[in-house]
Formats: C-alpha cells, structure tokens, sequence
DNA sequence: CTTAAATATTTCAAGCTTGAATTATATGTC
DNA sequence: GACATATAATTCAAGCTTGAAATATTTAAG
C-alpha cells in the first residue's frame, strides 16, 4: 500500500504551500497599512523606524555591521537609511577610539523624541489592526509561530 | 476595579505587537530563502514568478490592472516587470478588439514553460522549508491564520 | 617589519516599489 | 457633436534592497 502513503505525502506538501501563501497574505496586509501610516501620519517609512527601533534599544550604539545583521539586512542598505537619518538630525556616527574603519550609530536626542512618538503610534496602530484577535486568539497564534520559528531554525541548523 | 482591567488591556496590546513581530520574522525568513533560491537556482525574482504565477493561471490573459489588483501591487509597477517578461520572450501584450486603451498580457508557450518549473520546485522548497511542521501542525496555524485574516478584513470593512 | 588574511564600511548597478502626473481612450450627458 | 468624467497604462522621481567590487583598517604569521 504504498499509493496511499504517497498521496498523504503529496497532500501534506500542497497543504504547506496553502500555509505558506496564507501566512504571506497575512503578513504582508498587515506590513502594507503600517508602511501606509508611517508614510501618511509621519513621513517616514518602515525600514527607517526599523533602524530607529534598534537604535533605540541600543542606547551606547550599535556598529552599522549590528544593525544589519540585527536587521537581516544588506550592509550597503543601512549606510543609506543612516546617511539619511544623520542628514535630518535623527541619528550620527561617532568615532570608536582604536578602531577606525567602524563607527558606533547612536540616536540624537531629537531622533529619540522622534522615535517615541513613532514607536507609540505603531503600537496603537497594531492593537488596532489586531483588535478582531482577543486574548486566546493571540495566545494560540503566538504559540504556533513559535513551533514554526523554531522548526525554520530547526532547518537551518539540520 | 479598572486598575486591573486597564493593566490587562495594555498586556494585551503588548502581546499583540510581539505577535506582529513574531509573524513577520517568520514571515520573512521564508520571503528570503524563496528569493534566494530564486535567484540562485533560476536566475529570477519573487516579484517576476508572482507576475507568472497570476498568468499562468489566467490562460486567456489579463489586463494590467487585473494583475495589479490580483498582487495587490501599484499599477506602475507592474508595467516594469511586463517589460521585462516581454523582453525575454516569457509574455506578450495583445490588443484588446474594441478597447484600444488596454491590452491582455499573456504567457508564451516558452513563457508556460518555464513557470512550470519553477512552480514545481518553488512548491518544494516551500515543503523543504515548512519540513519541521507535520499534518497537524499545518492545519492548526491555517485555521488560525484564517481566523486572523477574517479578523483582519473584518477590520477593513468595519 | 612585511605580507596575507580578516574585518568594517561604502560604492555601485540593477531591480523592485510607490504615488503622482501624464497620455490615451471610452463612456455618459446635454 | 461637445464636454466632463471615468478608465487603462505609462512615465517619472524618490526610496528600498541586494550582492559584488572597492577602500580602508586591523590582526596574524613569518
């Protein structure tokens, strides 16, 4: 009997692919209208409150190497995004005594203020987009993304 | 007794964020190693297959606009992308009889081809990736992905 | 010290993405 | 028919993103 074996098996693959594409969906509804506020109610866009947020919670600062890699993203990327930061006042590169090829990014004061306001809003704006999900509903979500972190992990390391 | 409902309103705000962040890392992780694999196996991106994917199952073609609404991308940017298609002989643009404005994009036999194969090996790196996760596991985050997209247009028209 | 290898960052070209402005065509109203 | 409005695409500037190549500096080996 191995005919049904295999069918269960070409089942469970499509049945991933259906995950996958509903997890995207998903993802990418919710990542679209943050974009969208970020860009209407403040001028600003997701990968530089990204960059902020790190900052912020980094306050003796971070090497532009941290941030990429905190970031999953290029090196070339973060230069321009704290290029444009360090032109508005938001953030600035301060020397590392003894090593001169790095810098260490730090927020300025008024790039914290900024990120305050930021941060606050983003999280209204999520408990508002997530508002139709009540306390078990995120409970169960957040456990299943858990299991699927760690089986992607899992993967990696495998 | 507000003080203890308020502090669990702010807990739950708080968690739905860390779902947010949660959800979009995995989210992510999977987005980057499709592109990768795209790029390195097949020479091509997630934008370009997401085009061919919406052809391929259009066989009678599609306006551009019809694309743009079905990926949820600006009209703008699906032009670019087409030309890039056309160019390489994978989808042509033919003329709409009694609409001079608009054109059906469609596949090439080449163009059908192609996408085959990277449909079929796309389908299997997403079983590769998502291998950790077993037949219950795919079906309990579906149905609360689900729920989470009900919730989420839910929101959009109330 | 000198050379080689490693590390940190920037620069660059190519492609994606958006929203606004533009062009072209179609449709409805008088 | 003439006009306003709606629809379909394209063009454009600005910004994001990547990986590869180039620069600069540090560290390790000899």
């Amino acid at each position: 009997m191995t005919a049904p074996a295999a069918k269960r098996s070409a089942d469970l693959s499509k049945e991933r692919l259906r995950l996958w594409l509903k997890l995207l969906k998903a993802s990418k509804a919710i990542e679209d209208e943050v974009r969208r506020r970020l860009r209407n109610d403040y001028g600003s866009t997701l990968p530089r409150f990204d960059v902020m947020s790190a900052l912020d919670r980094a306050p003796d600062g971070l090497k532009m190497s941290e941030i990429s890699k905190r970031l999953r993203v290029s090196n070339g990327n973060i230069t321009g995004i704290v290029d444009k930061l360090a032109e508005e006042g938001l953030a600035l590169r301060v020397p590392i005594p003894g090593d001169r090829r790095a810098h260490l990014v730090r927020l300025t004061g008024k790039g914290r203020e900024v990120f305050e306001g930021h941060a606050l809003a983003h999280e209204a704006w999520i408990n508002e987009i997530l508002s139709g999900l009540d306390v078990a509903d995120v409970d169960g979500m957040t456990r299943r993304l858990d299991h699927l972190s760690a089986a992607l992990e899992g993967d990696a390391d495998a």
